[in-house]
DNA sequence: TTTGCATGCATAAGAAAATTATGTATAAAT
DNA sequence: ATTTATACATAATTTTCTTATGCATGCAAA
């Protein structure tokens, strides 16, 4: 099975969920995060991870502000009010979600 | 988003979990228990279930027994073996991703 | 000092894993 | 009689990811 298989759909969810815990948020800064999160058993790639985030900033789901730091460009993301509705929707969800795979694996 | 977008990638696990909680099951009963395990969420489509049990009885993690049941004819599918151990791994698997769904989802 | 690794963003091509649509067939219910 | 539930199967399409590639900077080790 490939490394990441069981993430699949999950992914915007947690990326969604990593920047409501945060002020703001850049795109490597998030590879890293789910990676520490799951002891390195979550890898993000960036040919999942930036498509995802230019989709949702088209969405309106979040917006960018590029901050250089340290001589080097950073594209910070943040939620928009419409991101944090739709985020707290899909945690809703994502709790379901989980609540489901621990009916099915604890039978 | 699509209904079982969060399941994307837990399929077969759940498949070969489901089966190990019982003696056989057949395709259909799979679906019937997913949703009935998930209060209706998990509705597991046919598109995708059928082409998974044969994609592992062709590499002999289960098989399969015609039964026919009131004059009707069900395809019962078994563990083998192999499958056991598999099926076993797996979960470990599926209770580590469960584990660092619910770290990220409770920050 | 240059070589490699980490940081940082981005996109294209391809693969994987589902959905949707369709087909066949029987049993039970309305 | 007609719809709904049961039961299996596959093809076409879509979604979502991986792999590969490209560009660029900072830092540490050799």
């Amino acid at each position: 099975m490939k490394k990441n298989a069981l993430y699949k759909g999950t992914l915007q969810n947690i990326i969604l969920k990593l920047l409501s815990a945060e002020v703001k948020m850049y795109g490597y800064q998030m590879t890293q995060r789910a990676k520490e999160l799951t002891q390195g058993e979550l890898e993000m790639t960036e040919g999942a991870l930036y498509p995802i985030l230019h989709k949702l900033e088209n969405e309106g789901v979040i917006y960018s502000e590029i901050q250089n730091v340290n001589g080097r460009d950073r594209k910070y993301y943040l939620l928009t009010e419409k991101g944090k509705k739709q985020q707290a929707k899909q945690e809703q969800e994502m709790k379901s979600y989980i609540g489901n795979l621990n009916t099915i694996f604890n039978i």
